[in-house]
DNA sequence: AGTTGGACCTGACTGC
DNA sequence: TGCAGTCAGGTCCAAC
């Protein structure tokens, strides 16, 4: 599932491809991948005299900011992916947007699952998007650091493992890396998130930006049942040491990793010895 | 306001 | 072999 490094991957191996280019015809082949605006036709007239001019990411987003002063934003939801190719390479049933430029080349999404979308939004500034206006801070951004953090935790009975998962807290986290910065802190991820002390919370902070930039230098992480690949169809390098290693061995200290349900909802992966 | 839980979707897997 | 059932999770929304 695409998190902030896979979107990364992705947003860096489509921006060289793209940026500078005209669009000259939209396809939508399936109108609920188009959440904004509701009408896909005007959508796809309008977005056919389009110029990209840069192609930036926001948490797990891509944006892309064109010249009619408008962001196209993409969401990759779980299970989507971007490429671009040839407009004669064959595509399949799974492929649900599709941007042709003026070289002929493809910009196209594919997404199974259809948990992702396209949002074609006026203005130039991200933060201000319905989208983002209720985000916290880029992982990876300055402004999230221990101090944020723990000002953001202060209270909350929610779980750690959790909590992290929330954009609107901190923008970029999923699943993975939630389980990988709390393992990387010693912390389970099934303490309530206001019971972390400052040194937990300092080392948590450092331990989400590190496993992200790990993360991205080795173009992201292909685990569990997902089927993540780059915009090439490589899988991501990045291994992670306890999300969708249930019952293997710890890589700290070999006791095998569990799997705790949430209330019925999603899985948390840990050590059950060394995640305090 | 903070928190919980269900809905959405479909490929992959399990069990009979 | 085939079919039904379960699971996965990012995001949104309704309901405590």
């Amino acid at each position: 599932m695409p998190e902030l490094p896979e979107a990364e991957t992705i947003r860096r191996q489509i921006a060289k491809k793209i940026i500078g280019k005209d669009i000259r015809e939209a396809s939508i082949t399936d109108p609920a991948i188009l959440r904004y605006p509701p009408d896909v036709r005007r959508f796809c007239r309008h977005i056919k005299k389009c110029h990209i001019l840069a192609v930036t990411r926001r948490g797990k987003a891509i944006v892309c900011r064109l010249d009619s002063e408008q962001l196209l934003v993409i969401r990759l939801g779980m299970s989507g992916t971007m490429k671009v190719v040839p407009a004669d390479v064959p595509f399949d049933r799974h492929v649900h947007f599709r941007l042709r430029f003026a070289d002929n080349n493809e910009l196209r999404l594919r997404d199974p699952r259809k948990f992702g979308g396209v949002y074609l939004r006026d203005g130039s500034n991200v933060d201000a998007l319905p989208e983002f206006s209720h985000y916290g801070p880029d992982a990876l951004s300055d402004e999230f650091n221990a101090d944020y953090l723990a000002a953001a935790l202060r209270g909350r009975k929610v779980l750690i493992g959790v909590v992290l998962m929330d954009q609107h807290l901190v923008a970029g986290i999923g699943k993975i890396y939630s389980d990988e910065a709390c393992w990387r802190t010693k912390v389970a991820p099934t303490r309530p998130a206001g019971s972390l002390s400052r040194a937990e919370i300092k080392r948590l902070a450092a331990a989400v930006k590190e496993c992200l930039t790990e993360a991205i230098g080795v173009r992201g992480t292909t685990a569990g049942d997902n089927s993540y690949v780059d915009t090439y169809g490589l899988a991501g390098g990045f291994r992670p040491a306890t999300y969708a290693r249930t019952g293997q061995p710890c890589p700290r200290c070999d006791t095998p990793i569990q799997r705790t349900r949430m209330g019925g909802g999603r899985g948390l992966h840990y050590c059950p010895k060394c995640q305090k």
